[in-house]
DNA sequence: ACGATTAGTCGAAGCGTTTCGATGATCGGA
DNA sequence: TCCGATCATCGAAACGCTTCGACTAATCGT
């Protein structure tokens, strides 16, 4: 591999002019600079990451945060995290990718100086992760947010906007009983932020509308969308609706009701919140889904830490809040009565 | 951050030494070793990973190039993705995540030393990354294979097994006139790897059980499977069986077949290549699949990789081709004839 | 016509490691 | 008691880049 040497040599000049030439941070006479454009064409020459890295104190990484632990895999962080890594490569940085959950090992890579900045997906109410990048002093942004209002950069869903719009639409089409199916208990307990803040928020949301609304917390599994149907029915037989956070029970709930004689969406309605369209397609009907625009919150969390990373480090926070869209489908229309 | 000079100086050694009792490289007397210990715990000293990579010519990084252009995105790929990057942590290697499709992006990155090597997704049956990559002299493995036997190493799913086992299931259930329905025209015409080899596949496995095949490319989505479904029944009407490598359009196809009056899995099995659990999961009926363990194939391809860096650069080539399991679901059944 | 700027370039000192060769100290064997 | 070995450590030269200060020429206002 040729150097800058390799290139100062070849084009007769030193090696600090080649560098101003490619960096523009002094001027160059336009006869120099092209006697060192060619000398690098020539040579093939492309300036190694790691000495400008290490000479800059600027790796130009940064570190994107998808702990695999505990969660089940679907396509809205993925679309998260490709959107955070087209966005960082089209802004000149580079995404590694770290699955650890483990705060060590947290500690470890952003003392090593690998990455200039670090986002986090998939934040709990209580994330010692936040803690442990504060006191590092690195520059960092959430996707998603804490439950205390840390004075943190972050860029979310606004689960109130998202949760509201579902409810409003529902009750749009005169719906007025409500089961709300969040996530599972297990993962409540591990205080995962969207479940909190979208049964607070279909609550809420219900509340304002003057319709009833009752939760369920299911396992992410169908049989368990089964077994709640069969309660409902028995529990709250004028049930109309369903709000779900929880793919695979919502899937459940409605092979459940077809099977009993409840046609969807005839009998019961049934929204899925933040569920991809993929998936949303290949239910039967295919699924309303309520859901924040995860693409785009991943490219706007890589813009929100590289305007950090660029700017200076005290500036006013960055919190980003962004809304979700209404997808209808073939799973929600007007009450009707059933019984 | 301290330094390897902050800790040398805390402990009373000279940096080098410090750097021995780091690496192992040389013996070190147990007392100062004990001491440089000591130093860094007290300093929380960490070895900087650009300057450490600089010195040894390693970075310890590897990319993945998953390139997001043309291609639906669905979670089997993210599967191979977290594979790999949980397997290179295990590793001490970090991962980063490439998703330009572009050569000449791709050549500088390798060009520019910040990675070790190069785990390549998507590969297409005649793909210009590998030419570039190969000239480029750094290590790379495919996830994956090419159509030219290439020296080259790779890992894939094994499609003449995944094939077969999905035609020689039907076959046991009697079906003996069946549709495959690849995916669309589009990703052929690119030269898609998997969709040609799945096709050959099945088609020289129903030859081998000597039962009828026909075959069709269509688009992505439930329409095209709905279309379908009413050529099949006017130009094929014995089909009692489907073998899908397109998600959205066997969905499709099953909602049409159901509108139809053909029940599934009594007048039409149909069995997904390919599809992930998870998706499987959300149909109605649930899907019987026979998909590549993905996210074992990614973290094999890791594997793969770093024993290659590790190794000598002439070792023998590394080609591993892995088997897909078949998981029955609600979808298939004995054949029966409908009309 | 003269000092003050400015433009263009160079040399050298970092950035934080690793690693090679050298240097004493220690040790076993004859 | 003296001679290689062996052991533990040190100093210095890389690794490939950036950037500061200095220097030379050309440019400008008066």
């Amino acid at each position: 591999m040729p150097t800058v040497h390799d290139v100062a040599r070849l084009a007769g000049v030193s090696v600090s002019t080649v560098s101003y030439a490619l960096s523009g941070a002094r001027p160059i006479t336009l006869a120099t600079r092209e006697r060192i454009e060619r000398a690098m064409d020539e040579l093939g020459y492309f300036p190694n990451a790691l000495a400008q890295g290490l000479a800059r104190r600027r790796s130009q990484i940064i570190a994107l945060m998808f702990p695999t632990t505990d969660r089940s895999l679907n396509l809205t962080g993925l679309q998260c995290v490709l959107g955070a890594a087209d966005r960082a490569q089209e802004s000149g940085y580079h995404l590694l990718l770290w699955t650890s959950d483990d705060v060590d090992d947290l500690r470890r890579l952003v003392k090593q100086g690998l990455v200039d900045g670090v986002l986090v997906m998939e934040v709990r109410l209580d994330d010692e992760r936040i803690g442990v990048l504060a006191e590092s002093g690195v520059s960092f942004t959430l996707i998603g947010r804490s439950g205390e209002h840390d004075p943190v950069d972050y860029v979310d869903a606004d689960f109130a906007q998202m949760t509201r719009t579902a409810i409003e639409y529902l009750v749009g089409l005169g719906h007025t009983d409500i089961v709300f199916l969040n996530q599972s208990q297990a993962l409540i307990d591990v205080s995962y932020g969207p479940s909190a803040r979208v049964a607070s928020g279909v609550l809420a949301a219900a509340a304002d509308f003057g319709v009833s609304l009752t939760s369920f917390a299911v396992e992410n599994d169908a049989s368990a969308g089964r077994d709640l149907f069969a309660r409902v029915i028995d529990e709250i037989p004028q049930t109309t609706a369903v709000v779900g956070f929880n793919d695979e029970a919502v899937v459940g709930m409605m092979a459940a009701a077809t099977y009993n004689g409840w046609a969807v969406p005839r009998d019961l309605s049934v929204v899925a919140i933040a569920m991809s369209d993929a998936a949303a397609a290949l239910t039967m009907p295919t699924l309303t889904t309520c859901s924040p625009p995860h693409g785009l919150i991943g490219r706007a969390a890589v813009d929100v830490l590289i305007g950090r990373l660029q700017g200076d480090r005290e500036s006013p926070l960055r919190q980003q809040l962004h809304d979700s869209a209404l997808v209808v489908r073939s799973s929600s229309g007007p009450r009707r009565r059933h019984f």
